[in-house]
DNA sequence: CGTGTCATTGATATGGCTCAAGTTTTGTGG
DNA sequence: CCACAAAACTTGAGCCATATCAATGACACG
């Protein structure tokens, strides 16, 4: 496929369009994080649930999932971080969950008191805070009425989000595995296997491999979302 | 009951104590609201879904509960927001669900342009928005593991939620009837009755009245919880 | 070119929903 | 204060969507 051959960096860069877009940065305005670029392999933990909130995160390369461990084993993924987003911005004292890396990623990180520090002295950094905190709540409280619907709407939300961003490629690019959208779905990977095939069948989607979903009927996939 | 005997508004201040903590108000920082205090009666309407966010509301008396509608007819509550809390905050050109209220209540508000542009000028006000905007989104999220969980656990969250803020008091008083609990857990009345009934059973609480629950033994609540 | 991981598909179980009936509480007018 | 009606709540029976358990299939990687 051309997908492989393809650098992880320029994958990364085209999955930056993909999920979310973050409020354009005032001028004059950029978080320079402090602390060097860091790479975390594949499986990679950023931090841990309840660990004291040191830093926050920006990705640069890859993909972060931040999740919850449930006590019977299960797991919540709240987000796939891309390129571009940030993490842990609204930590207070302990990180409310956990984040590590999908694929190999790299990440730059700030010192939460310099970071609240700068913002204290300067209204466009703190407004563009308080704009990206702002965004991260419309995304959580859409995902709140996401859990809500039945299997195929979940799976028809998260590839119409997916795919939102880049209406001209169809051809919508995953770095998780099933078990990842499972737990981001609240579904076992066998419904959501069963709910691709059905929309395979149905000639909607096609499975071009693990990675790369096509979308063939857009009009279909709104109809069926919600 | 002696509840029975108290006003409206001396129990709209004892309300004011469950469900949700603000931070702290920095010293010297008030949003005074330009708006007179307006009441609303029950079930009636403070905006709709997709009306333009012209104004930031703070509950004064009463309960707000707000949400979405889906087109099967179904609902989804996202907040019952008490005295002290805001609504709409995070609203960007449009309210993102409908509010209206639970039981007679009072809010005040405020232009969302003329906050932003105090905002601007004061970084502690700036401030206290963000943090107040961190704590919701926290609560999102909170909230969004809970739609995973089973009807019990879910039934379990909401009542160690309401309960968490006055651990003196056992007696939950529950503005809100079951339909609304319903919708704000994702699950039917009948499913909600039947664990409340259960619980009782065990004698883990006890139904008082429609709006009046009491809890017995708060250590198998927390065993049951998550 | 085998071996482990990930994904799909099938069969069965089950938790919560739906439909329905009955009970309790609340509200209203006399 | 009572009678009645409407609304809210509880309880039961059966069903359905999704989970669970189990087997097979398809890659990716050493």
């Amino acid at each position: 496929m051309l997908d492989s051959i393809e650098s992880a960096q320029t994958l990364a860069r085209k999955r930056a369009r993909l999920f979310r877009v973050l409020p354009p940065i005032p001028a004059g305005i950029s978080i320079d994080f402090i602390i060097a670029p860091r790479s975390f392999a594949r499986n990679e933990e950023l931090f841990g649930e309840g660990e004291p909130a040191e830093f926050v995160y920006k990705v640069e390369v890859g993909c972060i999932r931040t999740y919850n461990s449930f006590n019977d084993g299960r797991r919540y993924i709240g987000a796939f971080c891309l390129p571009g987003d940030y993490i842990a911005l609204e930590a207070s004292r302990k990180y409310g969950y956990c984040a590590d890396a999908v694929v190999p990623s790299t990440v730059r990180a700030i010192n939460r008191n310099i970071l609240m520090a700068r913002a204290a002295k300067s209204p466009a950094l703190q407004k563009y805070l308080l704009n990206v905190t702002a965004l991260e709540l419309r995304r959580a409280q859409n995902h709140n009425r996401l859990l809500l619907m039945s299997a195929e709407e979940r799976v028809v939300s998260f590839l119409l989000e997916v795919a939102g961003r880049d209406r001209r490629l169809n051809n919508i690019d995953l770095p998780m595995v099933r078990q990842d959208i499972g737990d981001h779905l609240g579904l076992t990977i066998e419904t959501l296997s069963r709910v691709l095939s059905r929309l395979e069948g149905a000639s909607i989607i096609s499975l071009r491999s693990r990675h790369c979903i096509v979308i063939h009927d857009l009009g279909a996939l709104n109809r069926l979302g919600s």
